[in-house]
Parts: structure tokens; sequence; C-alpha cells
DNA sequence: CAGTATCCCTCATGATACTG
DNA sequence: CAGTATCATGAGGGATACTG
């Protein structure tokens, strides 16, 4: 059955691939700025500690799981603090630590080159739908 | 019906900050680099252009259907460009733009910043899974 | 060689309801 | 206030088979 045995081939090669890409910093950086969420968190404690419900008012359109979710993501990533204010009711402050301050620098050069290139890019979407288009 | 109007008005909220998002040049870069294929196919094309086969053999793992569609993807944002010479059988080259050239830094930007500080986000995640397992 | 077409399935997200 | 628990869905991605 050489189908099968390439077939498998393939899948083996698939699968150490994942295994080399799950292990590639570069790839985990960006699993973790290419979600939707983390990169608003961050940019929103830019400012500064915020509380909770802060974050849920600033980020207008994150469900409570989605939010609640993604910040302890950050948190165990190093990337952002969590302090608890026991009282009634209860305060929860979330804060970049450094590590996640030295992310800022990062996101604005995303920024920058989306703002610089990104006209560029919809300019070639139309060019190339409307080619496809005739 | 208190309750209903206020899960409709989170609703809409929540459309209309997607709705923000899907405009947010930066949140559309990031949709891109974000996807698995999009940087493998960027960075294996930066030593030059690549045919269809040097591609899949370069990016093991990647499915015909991914390869495929990415490399469609990135020529409609016009950050390749793909050349058919007809033969038999044929051959397909792809190769950077100068649109496509100019993301490199950033995705090396990226990777600086992956290989400065994703030791420490292992660091931080170790201490926080062993303070998490007490 | 360089695709296209199809089916299938998982997994991430969101809505909803409940709580210390 | 700041969550947790549960359920549903839908879209992305892979496997497979076929083609100019």
């Amino acid at each position: 059955m050489p189908t099968r045995a390439a077939a498998e081939v393939r899948q083996d090669a698939a699968r150490a691939y994942d295994a080399y890409l799950a292990s590639c910093p570069a790839r985990q950086l960006l699993d973790r700025i290419s979600d939707k969420w983390v990169t608003l968190i961050v940019s929103a404690l830019a400012d500064g500690p915020q509380r909770y419900s802060d974050l849920a008012r600033r980020i207008a359109g994150v469900s409570q799981k989605m939010l609640t979710q993604t910040l302890r993501l950050l948190e165990r990533d190093g990337l952002l603090t969590r302090q608890v204010t026991a009282a009634v009711p209860v305060r929860v402050d979330y804060e970049l630590t450094p590590l996640g301050v030295s992310l800022l620098p990062l996101i604005a050069c995303i920024k920058d080159w989306a703002e610089t290139h990104m006209d560029e890019v919809a300019a070639a979407r139309d060019v190339y739908d409307t080619v496809a288009a005739q």
C-alpha cells in the first residue's frame, strides 16, 4: 500500500513541523499578540493600572469569559499583575509588568507598518478584485 | 424586559466594536501576520523566488489547500507576485513584491522580541504553574 | 506540476446563567 | 464587583480524491 504509506509520511512530517513550530519563540509570540484581545488589553493598560470593570468598559465587545481568560493568560505569561483588594465589593487591579511594558514598542511597530502600508494593501486588493471580476 | 434589553445593548456594542476593529489597520495587519502560514511563506520567500513545490517542501506540514489559499491571499494583498510559465508541466514562481519585502524587518522585530523575552515568559509560566499547583 | 473540490471535524468563541 | 460553569455554534483547517 504505497498510498497509505505516503500519507503517513506526510502526516508525520506535519506533526513534526507542528512540534517544531510550537517550540519556536517567534511563533509563540505571534500566537499571543495575534489574539484579538491581547493587544487591546495590553494597549488599554499602557495608560496605567485598570480595574476589571474599567477594562470591560474600555474594550467594548469583549465577553466576561474572554476578558477573564485573556487576563489570566497574560498574568501567567508575566505580562501583567493582578492585584486583589479585599473589600466589599472586591476590587481587582491589573497592571503591566516591565515585561508587558516592553511589548508596547513592538505593538507600536506593528501599528506603524499598518498605518504606513495598509492603504497599499487595500489598493492591491481593489486591483486584484477588479481584474478577477472581468 | 430590562434583561433582554440589556443583553441587546451589549450585543450591539459588541457588533459595533467588531466593525470598528475590522476597520483598524493594525488589527488587519495582525490578522494577516498571525496566520500560521503567512509568516512562514513570507520568510521562505525572503531568499528569493520560489516555485510552488519548493515552498511545499520548505514548509513541511502545510497542506496543499492552505498553501494555495495563503498564497492567493498574499497575492491579493500585493505582498507577492505569481508568475505562471506555460510549459509541460506548468511552472509557477512566487516572489515578494517590494511591499512584501518591507514586511521582513517587521517580522525580524517580532523575532527579536521573541528571542529576547520569551524565556522570561517561559519562566513566568513556570512560576505561575508551580504556585497554582500548591 | 500546480492546483481544485469536497467532506469532515475540532476547537475557539460567545451567550447565558449563576456565585462568593 | 469580579468572576465561574455550562452549553451551543460556526468557521477554519486538514484529509482525500480528482484535474488541466
